[in-house]
DNA sequence: TTATGTGCAAAGAGTTTGCCAGCTA
DNA sequence: TAGCTGGCAAACTCTTTGCACATAA
């Protein structure tokens, strides 16, 4: 995890020679210290609950500021809302807990592997891809669905 | 009336006891005669080319019967708007060409079987899965980019 | 006939943008 | 200081919906 003082985010926003304003600095620091996904929203929400002085416009522009300087993920989850990560070493993809909406982390190489073989045998070069697993608790399962 | 094509998403309208009304019919012939994955938009053109009674909001109301109805299946490609396809017999993927954006579709029984054993490994249980190649053609990608 | 479907336009949700003041480098 | 940045509200895109009228069964 991320320790607290200058985010790795704000950090790669000087090397990349963005301006650093407050609110930039605000939403860096959340972002950094998100470890789940949050959609714009609750970037603006945790950011105003640090420094009231944002509006939603900014958090819309900063995220696709940093999302252009490489340094945030977007991701659809198919809940019609962009949430953002910041960009991580290693791929992975995603399981999301259609109970919860909670967003489990996973990386297999098989599937990766296959993923590229696949693309490779139908003429293309593998770009980009996204692959999302939507799945309950197995022990919800033989719940009664008393949601 | 076009009893002369009645397409198969036609036939499921009556089996399920949908009103068949004119509008609905033509929007089934359009859907059964695609065999890309169309947006609202799409279908909105294709069905006012066969008859111009037809308003966008009933395109929206439509699909939306078919899908709840387990007619159509619903695509988000992330572009930020839905695509449709009949329900089809057997599962598959989605690669995407990114240089013209037409949309292939593949099968392959190991990336299946994958999915279900990480989310059994995670403890869930496999509801649904979106997998996406975004790519382009092999040949291309020697090509100095003479787009 | 009667429940249901349709067109139209307005409303909504998420996101972008024009304009001018404010702030960073 | 010069130019990029941010706030606000209007605009935009995709989608849904209220209402009065039309229509399938």
């Amino acid at each position: 995890m991320n320790a607290a003082s200058p985010s790795r985010i704000e950090h790669l926003c000087s090397e990349r020679g963005l301006k650093l304003t407050d609110q930039r600095r605000t939403i860096a620091q959340v972002l950094s210290d998100a470890d789940d996904h949050p959609d714009v929203d609750q970037v603006y929400r945790r950011a105003t609950h640090l420094d009231p002085r944002i509006s939603i416009a900014t958090v819309y522009r900063t995220v696709r500021l940093f999302e252009e300087s490489g340094i945030l993920d977007k991701h659809d989850f198919g809940d019609g809302r962009a949430r953002y990560e910041e960009v991580q070493d290693d791929h992975h993809d995603h399981l999301i807990d259609v109970k919860t909406g909670s967003v489990i982390e996973f990386f297999n190489e098989e599937i990766e592997a296959l993923k590229s073989k696949i693309a490779r045998d139908l003429g293309y070069e593998l770009i980009d891809h996204r692959l999302e697993l939507f799945a309950v608790p197995i022990e919800s399962v033989d719940d009664d669905g008393a949601d």
